[in-house]
DNA sequence: CGGGAAGTTGACGGGTCTCAATGGCCGTGG
DNA sequence: CCACGGCCATTGAGACCCGTCAACTTCCCG
């Protein structure tokens, strides 16, 4: 629990090129929805699986995973979260959280109440549809390791992943001279990719020998992007400025 | 390309009660949204994948399916549509449409300009509301989905999938006694499930004998649903009443 | 110095894939 | 009426990708 909140208007990441600019009656509106601001380590539950908390969050500062576990522990995870991501809309609309989230850094989140989503669409319009692009584009992403899951070998997906995460940090401002943060251990791979860990370490060391990529003191660096893209068939798209709520 | 145009007031989804009620005035802008009604052939193309149509679909009548495609040709099925469910609109946020959408079965669908999304939000929120609804509803079996597919084995999956398409069609007013439209071949639960054709054929005739489930005539029946669910630790949720658009 | 978390490696078995061939059903055309 | 082709389901054989088990190493931190 933090003493000093930030306002909205001058929050780091609005100075970003990745978001989309607000007006003043809007930061005003968003301002005032915000609860409080939170504060978590590194490998801390966000969501509880199954749980309900009635909060609704903007991930402000470092990565956080949603998962899904069956009852006899297979967890799967169903995407990386990066600055910016909205935490909890599912929960919104379900009686229970049927995800769980998990920080992977320490983490500072942006904490509003929930029952006030329906104000924001009234008082707002633009807000809600900023929401409802925020939810498309999740779910785009979902579909993208669907596809991955599903139809590419291991070392494509693990391609994929390496591709994506990184190109998701760069767009949230978490990068710096190339390389990009990457807290993500072979256990994470494993349960993202529908993989054993085991064979996820031996596809790893395959791909490492490879020399695309690298990956030092947490820090993941491309050094051959085009190859890794070819590999693994993926092509983030280019984005237009995404909305920040 | 039909002459009658059914009124949004007497559109016949309405009477079931898995959606909810709409005011007057709400179902008179839908209705003015409402652009035509397009009838399709079974194997059509509703969606191209990566192609721009522009426009926003309501399933009003049948079965459909969103799938995405590597360049090699592996397909991968993301989920099934049925009655009800918006098709398009991940499209009015990127700017091509990262997936195509097929017809099952001939289907019937209510076509909207997707220019006018935005006026919905604006002058009317609870509408805007509804569709944040059903985007983050559809995410919701996509992560279903993903669990299944990264986690569960090839004989998990199909009971998995077997009990949720038969959840749907009823869910949607097409089934009838007792069994569900089942208009789904091998080849289609072998995208949908990461599996190839095969195995997937082999492992369907291996739960056939376990007499949980019948498939005959395109139709569906659980014959022990209980153990299904058990069997792929699947248990669908109970909804409140959906939205309509 | 001890202990736990994460990474690495080898051996082995099995679940799943690919290749290939066959049979059933059905609509079309001779 | 029958022949034919196309789509779909089915089945066997063999290969390989990937999972499981188990042991060991490395690193970090108390």
């Amino acid at each position: 629990m933090q003493l000093e909140i930030v306002p909205c208007r001058s929050c780091p990441l609005r100075e970003l090129k990745t978001f989309a600019r607000n007006s003043d009656a809007q930061l005003a509106f968003i301002q005032a929805l915000k609860k409080q601001e939170v504060n978590l380590k590194r490998g801390e539950q966000i969501l509880p699986e199954g749980g309900r908390t009635g909060e609704l969050f903007t991930l402000l500062f470092g990565m956080a995973f949603r998962y899904r576990t069956l009852r006899d522990g297979r967890r799967q995870i169903l995407n990386f979260l990066f600055p910016g991501d909205l935490i909890g809309l599912q929960e919104q609309i379900a009686v229970n959280s049927p995800h769980g989230v998990e920080s992977l850094t320490d983490v500072k989140l942006c904490a509003f109440a929930g029952e006030n989503l329906w104000e924001l669409y009234r008082q707002h319009p633009r807000l809600g549809y900023d929401i409802t692009w925020l939810a498309a584009h999740e779910e785009h992403i979902v579909d993208d390791n669907m596809l991955s899951i599903g139809r590419r070998t291991a070392i494509e997906r693990i391609a994929m992943l390496l591709i994506h995460v990184f190109k998701r940090a760069e767009q949230s401002g978490l990068s710096s001279d190339g390389s990009a943060p990457f807290p993500i251990n072979q256990q994470h791979i494993a349960d993202a990719l529908g993989l054993s860990l085991v064979h996820t370490n031996k596809t790893m060391r395959r791909l490492e020998k490879l020399g695309l990529h690298r990956i030092e003191n947490n820090r993941l660096r491309l050094l051959k992007a085009g190859v890794l893209q070819r590999m693994a068939d993926y092509f983030a798209m280019p984005l237009r400025a995404r909305p920040l709520i």
